[in-house]
RNA sequence: GGCCCCAUCGUCUAGUCUGGCCUAGGACACCAGGUUUUCAUCCUGGCAACAGGGGUUCGAAUCCCCUUGGGGUCACCA
């Protein structure tokens, strides 16, 4: 069932927007599989489509890429031998190919017009009845054909599928599939403009590249055919095929906007720790065994199987992606974790010194799911704090005020952080006949101004001795 | 609707190819305890699945068939 070929693979995205997030999972098997074979993996860009490309996306494509850390040998930014690897440059091999099928015959003119067609299908569609390529043109002369052609009228140029026969696709992830050429209509190989289409393309760069494993989303299985036929006209190789099943939103319908976010940008943006949502993207349908849930590259590249990639589709979980972020975030060095966090706390307008961040990043780690989670629990403890009702009421308490007047006093000399704060408040608490609890809660909501967050020693470390004391004073105003 | 793919806890999965080690394992979520000044972290425990029906077999989650359910696709998009 192997072929025997060295591992060579792509990753081919169309540059009309983001990476989109089961994109970069596709993106992230065809990686692992070159990696751990000691293969080549391709990145192709597929521009065929100009109306919709934009240079904005292949930028914003390539840098998902490279924050996941996929790193790819020949493409864009890479050198190889068999470029160019954007198809708007390759249009001289799909010229020879076209001349060549349009000779052989198994390529045709086709002089029904879009609109045509698309009334044909509306007729289908009321009768339901099953719609059936417009077989007009299929057995034109080549010289009437030619004549029309001549004459200026407008044509696609459609593939002839042969009559009868069975196709039979070689998958790694599915085992052999077959197709009725019966079943497969005469699809459009190239535009009425003269561009050629995904499919004619794809398979003759597939080939023109040497790939030995084609691995995609499932929505292209039934492509395949169409793609394998091409090759065999051409009298070209045929690779193997490997389609992953496809990432699910919450509704359990291919992922979409409507139950989430799409784009691996967006959770780069969010906040999300590159190795985490690496390592989430291969849990969904993969598993190293039946016990490993978080696991490095090198892990995956050493247990990386094709066949181990599951064939039913896989919901889109946040919760354990949220998770498996905490994970990863809880076992980062707190020098990383302050790399990382930064620029999140630029963007949201603080300007910390790097011993007042780590400090910071030091008590707020056990807490984290996400990088930008850093920035927004910083926002009592480096800004202005602001009391939140639940603090409000407990200040309200009685007896507060004299507790609150009892640590400051206590904060005001001494070792600066203090080294037995918490001893210093069972005192308190113990000298006034109280649980420990009493003193803490509203000393905590004084100085945060929420019931919540970090141990108060970290709490008192981050905020120094002169903003401690002078916010026990404001909150004893308070009350 | 045609064609194609798929089917194990609510979710992601191990086990399926190569039937018996499966009284079906792990993880997320959830629930209950514990640690803790709070929240979180951390620890312990619990809940929870082989879609249904027929075969084959001494034996089926595993092999075969049917049904049901879900998904993909049916463009001069990729």
């Amino acid at each position: 069932m192997t072929n025997d070929r060295p591992v060579r693979v792509r990753f081919a995205p169309s540059p009309t927007g983001m990476l989109h997030i089961g994109g970069a999972r596709t993106a992230l098997f065809n990686w692992a599989f070159a990696r751990s074979n000691g293969g080549k993996f391709i990145l192709r860009i597929e521009d065929t489509d100009t109306e919709r490309n934009s240079d904005e996306s292949l930028q914003s494509i390539l840098e998902s890429m490279k924050w996941l850390g996929l790193d790819w040998d020949e493409g864009p930014q890479a050198e190889g031998d068999f470029g160019p690897y954007y198809q708007s440059q390759r249009v001289d091999m799909y010229q020879a190919a076209i001349e060549k099928g349009m000779g052989e015959g198994w390529l045709y003119r086709c002089f029904a017009t879009a609109d045509e067609l698309e009334s044909q299908r509306e007729e289908a569609r009321s009768n339901k009845v099953n719609w059936q390529h417009d077989a007009r043109w299929r057995e034109l002369s080549a010289n009437e054909s030619q004549a029309k052609a001549d004459a200026g009228d407008a044509f696609v140029i459609r593939f002839r599928v042969p009559v009868g026969e069975c196709v039979v696709i070689k998958d790694h992830i599915r085992g052999e599939v077959k197709f009725a050429s019966d079943e497969v209509e005469d699809w459009v190989a190239v535009r009425s403009n003269g561009m050629p289409t995904y499919n004619f393309v794809c398979a003759i760069d597939d080939s023109e590249m040497q790939i030995s494993h084609v691995i995609r989303g499932e929505e292209h299985l039934v492509n395949t055919p169409k793609q394998v036929m091409l090759c065999q006209a051409l009298d070209m190789p045929v690779p193997d095929f490997a389609h992953v099943p496809l990432i699910l939103g919450s509704d359990g319908k291919k992922l979409s906007k409507r139950t989430g976010d799409t784009a691996l940008g967006d959770y780069i943006k969010s906040g999300h720790p590159d190795d985490a949502l690496f390592n989430f993207l291969c849990l969904l349908g993969f598993a190293i065994d039946d016990k490993t849930t978080v696991f490095s590259r090198d892990e995956l590249l050493q247990n990386f199987e094709l066949k181990k990639i599951s064939k039913g589709g896989a919901l889109f979980d946040t919760d354990k992606l949220n998770w498996i972020c905490g994970e990863y975030i809880r076992n980062t060095s707190v020098d990383d974790l302050c790399t990382a966090v930064a620029p999140f706390m630029v963007a949201a307008g603080y300007q910390l010194a790097p011993e007042l961040l780590a400090k910071l990043v030091t008590a707020l780690q056990p807490r984290a799911n996400l990088y930008s989670h850093f920035s927004e629990q910083a926002a009592g403890l480096v800004s202005e704090v602001t009391y939140d009702e639940k603090a409000k009421k407990e200040l309200s308490k009685e007896g507060v005020l004299q507790y609150l007047e009892l640590v400051a006093a206590q904060l005001q000399d001494g070792e600066w952080p203090p080294t037995d704060f918490f001893d210093l408040v069972k005192q308190i608490a113990s000298d006034n006949e109280v649980g420990v609890g009493k003193v803490m809660k509203p000393l905590r909501c004084a100085l945060t101004g929420a019931l919540g967050g970090p141990e108060l020693a970290d709490v008192l470390n981050i905020l120094g001795r002169e903003q401690s004391i002078s916010r026990l004073a404001k909150a004893g105003q308070l009350v």
